[in-house]
DNA sequence: ATAAAACAATAATAAATTCTTATACTGTAT
DNA sequence: ATACAGTATAAGAATTTATTATTGTTTTAT
């Protein structure tokens, strides 16, 4: 055996976890099929190398010391993790994973969860699909809480994440169709004057871009409310307001929106990418075949009913053409 | 060696990492000092076991397959968990953690950061403190982004923590000291019709506390602002209104508020109890050690201090008696 | 109190494993 | 084609891990 740092090997970590259930070192040996005595050198060896005392010894049945009770967490932690560690590699070759959690963010979950759902009860044994804001199911992909995401921005950091552009879409005014069109970027602050621009909350992605987009024209609009979400912001502007939204936002909340109108801004264009997200290479080609699918379902479907909606913009969405994967 | 579920050992991922990381089998070995035939045994090996290819061989340097890929990710998981718990063994068997990331609920940063922070100067070689909600803190606690919490809460679900109680404080009412006091639920009600009832947010978990109180007494208080902090309650009664709050929530916006007061509230009293929790065992006795430091603060200072915020209702707060730990 | 029972530690030995040496094989480059 | 660096495999040596047998504890029953 060549010398480790490793302090431990996942063997004697499973046998002192079974000592720590049975209490007893004979009781674990009886489980796991050895003799005692073998048990009690695991325990042992174990013992001298992290330098540390693990049971005390001094009472029947032996005692979890402070410094066993810490290691039995972290022996748990590492034994599932490995367990785990298998499974995943077990479903990348059947291309078929037992559990797929997947993310998906608020704006795209009407336009992409039947084409989702479809596609996953082929491909994955079970599923949890989760809507909500990027941000969170991005920490929650990085910590593998989830496997994969369908989300908002560019591409930034990409730290052993694999990413598709399912789609690119450009930012629109949404503005009542009877007021004439602001012509510029000035105009629309007049405008402002009388009527209300009503902003998604800087908490999510889209607020954020926005809120950068009309800095950049140092546009300062005033507003009174503010959404997390898009059927929030339209139906404010039913009420009496204006926004800046995209398509996809638009199709998300519903039926059209009478009387309204989707313009490109007035300003210089701006756009957003929407994508799907995974940990590198830990799906096999689901993902790409994944990709596939939606930016199927994007063409066939959802542009055809953003017509109703935004006439001049569908137009503007781009989605990817789909190449052959790098993998066979 | 006895048959196992686990499907490797951490020797054999040490390997594997290696071999990833200089592309070659020889060069792992010449790294590892063993001989390239115990690499190329160990790695086929491990192959066997988990039924899936880990490297491709038609080419030089050899590639990494996509389960290999996948393997990667889980195994530098898995070693660095397991230098991490050694490293914990050593830091509790020394009682001297390396790193001590701390969380405290913002209502007590002010009264206790000073000795929280000459505490942790003396007994960790480094810390990180955080302040913030407790609600984040503690999932960040259970996820092992962080060591020890002070926060609010009774000590709901036990699950693998431990947890102290550093004081309990009465709900108190900031009030006009120049008005009548409401002298019962129904006085406060009317009162609200011509002054605004100031709100905590119902994200933190004293605004929850608060709202569960008044329904409890079946109060509808009207309201138009909410914050997040104590300081923005506070001064924002300072413009004209009245609010629920704690005594040490008064403390933490610094200065007295003029022609305010604390009094108890007009209904039935409420409290809540400020805790330490830390992941049982992790710690040794360092945690015991800090909640007497720290309840001898809160008695020495931080009483003698609330007198003058809330003279009538200091008497109220109650710092637990320290007694001797159970484990030597 | 004493004996019995159940458990844990240790020494010596057997079994299994993991290395090394030696050699044959494979992919890349000159 | 041949050399070269790398990889796979067989066989034996070295090391590790388990077993048996025995002794020493702690608890429980008499």
């Amino acid at each position: 055996m060549i010398s480790s740092d490793l302090p431990f090997d996942l063997h004697a970590l499973k046998v002192f976890l079974q000592v720590c259930e049975h209490t007893t070192m004979a009781g674990a040996a009886r489980r796991l099929g050895i003799t005692q005595s073998a048990i009690s050198q695991v325990i042992s060896d174990l013992e001298h190398r992290l330098g540390v005392v693990l049971f005390d010894r001094s009472m029947r049945p032996i005692g979890l010391t402070a410094s066993g009770a810490l290691l039995r967490e972290h022996a748990l932690i590492l034994t599932t993790e490995a367990r785990r560690a298998s499974i995943r590699l077990q479903e990348l070759q059947r291309g078929r994973p037992n559990l797929l959690r997947v993310g998906i963010i608020d704006s795209l979950s009407r336009a992409l969860l039947p084409p989702l759902t479809r596609f996953l009860r082929e491909r994955a044994e079970r599923s949890v699909i989760l809507s909500g804001p990027t941000e969170s199911h991005y920490a929650a992909l990085l910590g593998r809480q989830m496997d994969l995401i369908v989300g908002a921005g560019d591409l930034e950091d990409m730290n052993g994440l694999e990413c598709w552009v399912l789609l690119e879409e450009p930012y629109v005014l949404l503005y009542p169709a009877t007021k004439p069109y602001p012509d510029g970027p000035k105009a629309l602050q007049e405008i402002n004057q009388y009527m209300p621009f009503i902003r998604f909350s800087a908490r999510s992605r889209i607020g954020q871009d926005i809120e950068r987009y009309l800095r950049r024209l140092r546009l300062e609009l005033r507003y009174s409310l503010e959404f997390d979400s898009p059927f929030g912001v339209t139906s404010a502007c039913m009420d009496g307001g204006m926004a800046i939204t995209t398509p996809l936002c638009m199709l998300e909340c519903g039926e059209a929106v009478p009387h309204f109108r989707c313009m490109a801004l007035p300003g210089p264009p701006a756009r957003r990418q929407l994508t799907l997200i995974v940990r590198k290479g830990e799906l096999g080609r689901l993902p790409f075949d994944l990709v596939q699918t939606l930016r199927q379902h994007l063409r066939d479907s959802v542009l055809q009913r953003l017509r109703h909606f935004c006439p001049d913009d569908a137009k503007f969405l781009k989605v990817p053409a789909t190449r052959v994967p790098d993998h066979g």
